[in-house]
RNA sequence: GGGUCGGUAACUCAGUGGUAGAGUAUCGCCCUUUUAAGGCGAGAGUCCUGGGUUCGAAUCCCAGCCGACCCA
């Protein structure tokens, strides 16, 4: 039977046939443990100085050094990178390679380099290589290294889709979305945008942290695994501890353990987290995502208005020095103070609905079905108020919002409002018509924890799988007595996509959740 | 869950019933400042999978898998 090469292994097998004429030449590339960067300036007035020894920080030195008319300044660098181009010549060859700030050219000259030069033949797009020299500009003016001396760092034997550019023509990377999720490192390789985004997504989380630290919040960190998932309307997913031979629950919010803590005194707490959600996939969610909750004792709502306001502002401030950014062709402002508006008063003006048609069900059904929504699964006015404030309201909050005074049915953990029972002390945060946090004045009073629950557990037996179930045990921590106590929570994923202008969640997430290949 | 669209070489894509194509990448030769070089030549395919219609299917029909978007 003759070998039969699928085209892939084709392509493999010429780079490991590389690898091997490589090994035979200047070693292992896989035995290198490692390599040692450096640049250092040596400027006209004879004065040394180590810079970053990165692409871009050596070409900036080497534009900021004042050149006198015939001398350059002298730098001499060891660079390390990946090739992501090539122009190999019979006896002078150019490449680009790409550290982790950005790309720069090397030039290869094979009577400086002898032997050497057979190497340089022998790499493929994909490679790391180290390349000492110094810093000169090409006939065309491009900063590049020229290269003295070259180790093989590593080798890349399956082929990279890196683009080009030819004319109008362009081939770029990975266009095949599920590619890009599924092997984000090889979009990451090939696509700047991407790389761009999760440093981004990085510097946000540290700005985040920064905000509460200076506030005297103390990041905390709580169970994962619970065997009571509550805090937030939605459907766990289950696992089983074996030692313990009991069922517990992936948390689907951080709420309940935090206030635990606030109970127990600590007074400003906060955690970054991740939890996770048993619910369909979608370009606004992923059933594991990154929650920011924070909870200050002696604070209300009104309170936490102003920590969210100055907390998108630091953010905001952070990444583009000023309060304002550019969101999908919109200018977003996030100075204060932001527009409060109560959820019915948002209906009436965006719905034409009055407040007074959601005092009985069967007005706000008749209302909810002259707007032309589907009334068929509504049993409590508090879903059918959100059903039209989603629908009507939340596709005009572009810039920055509080909806407050929600309804009592829907939100369980939330002060009742002392002027109407009917509403709660609860806001949500909407920006370029995105839901992007939640917060309540707490319920501290136990008694009225356990009524809230008793009507969840009552949804729950009438078919409501996301409804709250009975805790116990946090209301048994709530008898000893919480101080009056200001909650939020902030979906990081969306605030990242509204900060790095994305408008799919799988863009800032690095590996999204995917159906496993077969 | 429903609807629409997509899956062809490693990558990006053309190909709508009659011998599977292009550019890039790969391989060979030439080339000492190139510009995601250039010249000459070569190899490369389970046309997502399985059925069906047809003399003949990448193409038409049915089912499935994976994905994108919209809706619930």
């Amino acid at each position: 039977m003759e070998e039969h090469l699928i085209p892939e292994d084709e392509l493999i097998s010429a780079r490991v046939e590389k690898l091997d004429r490589m090994k035979e030449l200047a070693g292992d590339p896989f035995a290198v443990e490692r390599y040692e960067r450096y640049a250092l300036v040596k400027a006209i007035s004879g004065d040394e100085k180590n810079i970053e020894p990165y692409s871009t920080d050596v070409m900036a030195a080497y534009e900021d050094e004042p050149q006198a008319s015939d001398s350059a300044p002298e730098i001499n660098v060891s660079l390390a990178g990946r090739v992501v181009s090539q122009r190999i010549m019979g006896k002078a060859s150019f490449a680009h390679i790409l550290d982790r700030k950005g790309r720069i050219q090397v030039y290869f000259k094979s009577d400086e380099m002898g032997d050497a030069y057979e190497l340089v033949k022998l790499l493929d797009l994909g490679d790391f290589i180290g390349v000492k020299g110094f810093i000169f500009r090409t006939r065309t003016g491009e900063i590049s290294v020229h290269v003295k001396e070259f180790t093989v760092l590593s080798k890349s034997v399956r082929p990279i889709p890196f683009g080009k550019e030819k004319g109008d023509q362009r081939w770029y990377g990975l266009q095949d979305i599920e590619q890009r999720y599924r092997q984000r490192h090889v979009d990451l390789i090939t696509s700047q945008e991407s790389r761009d985004i999760f440093e981004k997504r990085s510097k946000i989380v540290r700005a985040v942290r920064e905000y509460y630290d200076n506030r005297g919040y103390l990041e905390v960190e709580t169970p994962v695994l619970q065997a009571v998932a509550g805090g937030a309307a939605a459907r766990p997913f289950n696992t089983y501890h074996n030692a313990l031979e009991h069922e517990f629950h992936l948390r689907i919010s951080l709420e309940l353990y935090l206030k635990r803590l606030i109970v127990g005194g600590l007074e400003r707490v906060y955690e970054v987290g991740r939890v996770f959600r048993n619910e369909g996939l979608s370009p606004r969610h992923n059933p594991e995502f990154t929650l920011l909750e924070s909870y200050e004792a002696y604070a209300d709502l009104d309170d936490v208005m102003g920590l969210v306001e100055g907390l998108f502002q630091h953010v905001c401030k952070t990444l583009y020095g000023g309060t304002t950014f550019e969101y999908q062709g919109q200018t977003i402002d996030v100075a204060g103070p932001w527009r409060r508006l109560p959820m019915l008063a948002g209906i009436e003006e965006y719905a034409g609905v009055k407040p007074e048609a959601f005092s009985t069900l069967e007005s706000a059904l008749a209302a909810m079905e002259s707007l032309g929504i589907p009334t068929e699964h509504e049993t409590l006015i508090g879903g059918i108020i959100e059903k039209i404030h989603e629908r009507f309201v939340q596709p005009n909050l572009i810039q920055p919002t509080f909806i407050t005074d929600f309804p009592l049915e829907t939100s369980p953990l939330a002060k009742k409002r002392q002027d109407n029972p009917n509403l709660t002390r609860r806001f949500e945060v909407y920006i370029a018509k995105q839901e992007t946090g939640n917060a309540f004045s707490e319920i501290n009073d136990p008694f009225d924890q356990r009524e809230r629950f008793e009507a969840q557990v009552k949804l729950k037996a009438s078919g409501d799988e996301e409804a709250h179930p009975m805790d116990e045990d946090f209301i048994r921590a709530l008898e000893y007595g919480m101080p009056p106590t200001g909650g939020l929570g902030i979906g990081i994923d969306r605030l990242v996509m509204i900060f790095c202008n994305q408008d799919n969640l799988r863009d800032v997430l690095l590996f999204p959740q995917m159906k496993p290949e077969k």
